[in-house]
DNA sequence: AGGGGCAGAATATGATCAAATTTTTCGGTG
DNA sequence: CACCGAAAAATTTGATCATATTCTGCCCCT
């Protein structure tokens, strides 16, 4: 029963303009995306009220949104936690990523411009060190950073929007994956991605970009059998 | 001190076991998807709660959470309405509503049983009385109501969430299409559906319902070029 | 072991404050 | 004298919080 604990350390108190609700979705959202967050641990509302020092209003709208997304889950009796995914959830999971990942890499192509490939480039490079001085939440930023740069070259709110939610859903157990074996082992296709972009071939990236979901994804499934099993 | 009656013109039901926000969440996911808001419609929290005879705390989380879903759009300063489909925006969700739909189609068929089949013919045989009688409401509910089976059948949580969000987005204006040409002139494939259904042809369930998808939505984009035109 | 009470957490409301839009008013100008 | 526009007041709406109420699970007592 390990609840959140934090003290009143975390005031949320930063922006004047952005209203509270979305600095708390926001906080949440990181902490579920890279892993402070673990799969199948609990949240309450009076916890979050507590910790991040605001009134429950706030929090409940963003619990919902969260729910919403797939990122937080109802569990029956008023209780909600970070869901645990299976390999079937994860299956459908790779499905969706695939198409929608293709299709904006493809878009991306077509509106690329040097300064971007410049930015995804640097983006790659950060990811690169964060691999090899075995800096987990360094790669997982740093992986969600490079892909979330594409989305928004793709220009495409909608795709955009979908395939974020699905990081959402496969975030917390990635990180388990790379808690247990590392980043060595999750290598992508990121290098190929760029090359193809500076030639200019759009269909070139989206199939490095299908095979770099479909790589990373099926190293997860791998785990996740482990676990079921 | 507060003696003035609220007048509720819509209250929603106390269906004892359902928390009020899921109420209120149902009756405005309704509302939009079976157009009762248009395309551009604002709505207020205040109004809402007024309307519906609820606090606005479940007012705000059901708007929140249908925000989320695109299903309402935060349209700057603090005007909150039902968002307008561009042709863009129509063919994100045409790429992904193919890509899902046909793979929902195709687990469903992979688990169909006659008595499904029965329940699939049933649904498509009052989609085709609403159509002759042209009934838009019904037609509508019945469209959705026989992709929403499908989708129950095919046991796919993550994929037929998606595929719900994306009927939310079109939703609205589907409507206004429907509005102005009636309903003849939007044939489906259900009846090749329900055909490659029973022949246990998984491939052809899945072609069948990317076809129906591609033939409505297409015919969406024209409407929709008209107007934006 | 089973039932009842107790603590706590979640739901829902109303109140309060702030921001924005709308309305009203007033002054200047053609 | 009518009209336009700007500024200020008023109303509306949104955001947040504190509080009451209900429901759940747990613990203790019989």
């Amino acid at each position: 029963m390990n609840m959140i604990k934090k003290q009143a350390s975390k005031p949320v108190q930063q922006d004047t303009k952005q209203p509270v609700h979305e600095q708390v979705y926001q906080t949440l959202r990181a902490m579920i995306l890279f892993g402070e967050l673990a799969p199948g641990q609990a949240v309450t509302i009076q916890g979050l009220t507590d910790s991040l020092g605001v009134g429950m209003t706030p929090v409940r709208e963003a619990i919902r949104r969260l729910m919403s997304e797939g990122a937080l889950m109802f569990q029956g009796n008023r209780r909600i936690s970070v869901p645990v995914l299976t390999q079937e959830d994860l299956r459908q999971v790779i499905f969706v990523r695939k198409s929608i990942e293709a299709e904006l890499a493809r878009r991306a192509a077509q509106k690329m411009t040097p300064a971007a490939v410049e930015a995804l480039d640097h983006l790659d490079i950060a990811l690169d060190l964060a691999i090899e001085t075995g800096d987990v939440s360094g790669y997982l930023r740093s992986n969600y950073d490079f892909h979330a740069l594409l989305y928004a070259i793709a220009d495409a709110p909608i795709l955009t929007e979908m395939a974020d939610r699905l990081w959402l859903r496969f975030g917390p157990s990635l990180r388990v994956v790379c808690g247990r074996f590392g980043t060595q082992n999750l290598p992508d296709r990121h290098k190929e991605m760029l090359d193809a972009l500076r030639a200019g071939d759009a269909e070139g990236v989206a199939r490095a970009m299908e095979q770099d979901v479909e790589q990373g994804m099926e190293q997860m499934l791998g785990v996740l059998s482990e676990n079921e099993a």
